[in-house]
DNA sequence: AACGCTCTCAACCGCGTGGCT
DNA sequence: TAGCCACGCGGTTGAGAGCGT
């Protein structure tokens, strides 16, 4: 049993059990020495040739071990903190396509690493098909991210950035990067979603997330190959009337906007869905199985 | 305050692949 | 061609933080 209490079978494909107990080789949750050791010794040697380096840096780790604490966390060009939206919605589109292709994603979010969105996929996504009661990898769940969530994302995406460009403050998104053809996405500024003087969203109802510029998305986001052009286009009248599944999970009848304000109800932040969207979604799915 | 449960995420594991000898 | 080795990927685990009772 090593420190963490994880497994103790082999530690890595070429370095037996046995090897690293010889070698003292640690294991666990790395110490601030480590880290230091290991930036210092990446910052003048570069990185690469992992187990080697592992020796000549003095460690007492793995090359695996080493590499690993390098891209998830010392990095300087990781990004650490929440998920934006962007991100978020990125990530669902990218996960439709590929699967759990974890590093191919990753590669389209900057900063962002694969164990990163992994862990994101697990503990959000698959979160909200197993309280929706079905399988993460239905045709069910996928058109419900299809149809309902990534939409509602945008729309969100949009509404942050109303939001944002009401504000005088912290504006890290423009007012006029809101609007036009994000990513063959048509975006409307004019969001149906209420600015936060009418509904009483405040500056952080939509969580933590730090909102960047669309154009971001707009650069590495493709929507659906077989969207119409109108798919997302977001205004009072538009892209709800035309998402219509294909296997008709999501009805259009249903007024998503007006149960989403009814009570008066404040934005509950979740990164993704909030617990109107959950109540929602709950509601029609026990309609449609 | 103490306890138990849930959630998050850093780290580990096994395996596949490709380069080198 | 076979064997070795390094690397990278996706799956899994478990410590610790957070939260409710």
């Amino acid at each position: 049993m090593d420190v963490n209490g994880r497994g103790s079978s082999s530690s890595n494909s070429t370095t037996t059990q046995s090897e690293e107990d010889q070698m003292d080789l640690r294991r666990g949750p790395w110490t601030v020495e480590e880290d230091l050791t290991l930036m210092n010794y990446i910052a003048n040697h570069g990185e690469g040739r992992w187990n080697s380096l592992a020796r000549c840096a003095g460690l007492k780790r793995t090359g695996k071990s080493c590499r690993l604490r390098w891209l998830n966390y010392l990095r300087p060009d990781v990004r650490r903190g929440n998920i934006t939206l962007e991100e978020q919605l990125l990530i669902l589109e990218l996960h439709s396509r590929w699967g759990n292709r974890w590093s191919k994603i990753a590669q389209h979010l900057p900063g962002r690493t694969d164990n990163e969105i992994k862990n994101y996929w697990r503990t959000r996504v698959q979160k909200h098909a197993k309280q929706l009661k079905c399988d993460v990898n239905s045709k069910q769940f996928k058109d419900t991210m299809r149809y309902l969530w990534m939409p509602r994302l945008v729309e969100r995406i949009q509404a942050a950035s109303n939001v944002v460009g009401a504000s005088s403050s912290s504006t890290v998104l423009p007012p006029t990067a809101i609007s036009g053809d994000f990513a063959g996405v048509h975006v409307n500024s004019t969001s149906c979603i209420p600015d936060n003087s009418s509904t009483g969203v405040s500056s952080d109802s939509f969580g933590t997330s730090q909102v960047s510029p669309l154009s971001d998305l707009a650069e590495n986001y493709n929507f659906p190959v077989n969207c119409p052009d109108n798919y997302f286009q977001g205004g009072q009248a538009g892209y709800s009337d035309t998402l219509i599944s294909p296997s008709g999970y999501y009805n259009p009848s249903m007024d998503f906007q007006a149960m989403e304000y009814q009570n008066n109800n404040q934005y509950i932040s979740d990164n993704l869905w909030n617990v109107e969207d959950n109540w929602f979604l709950q509601q029609h799915f026990s309609n449609n199985i």
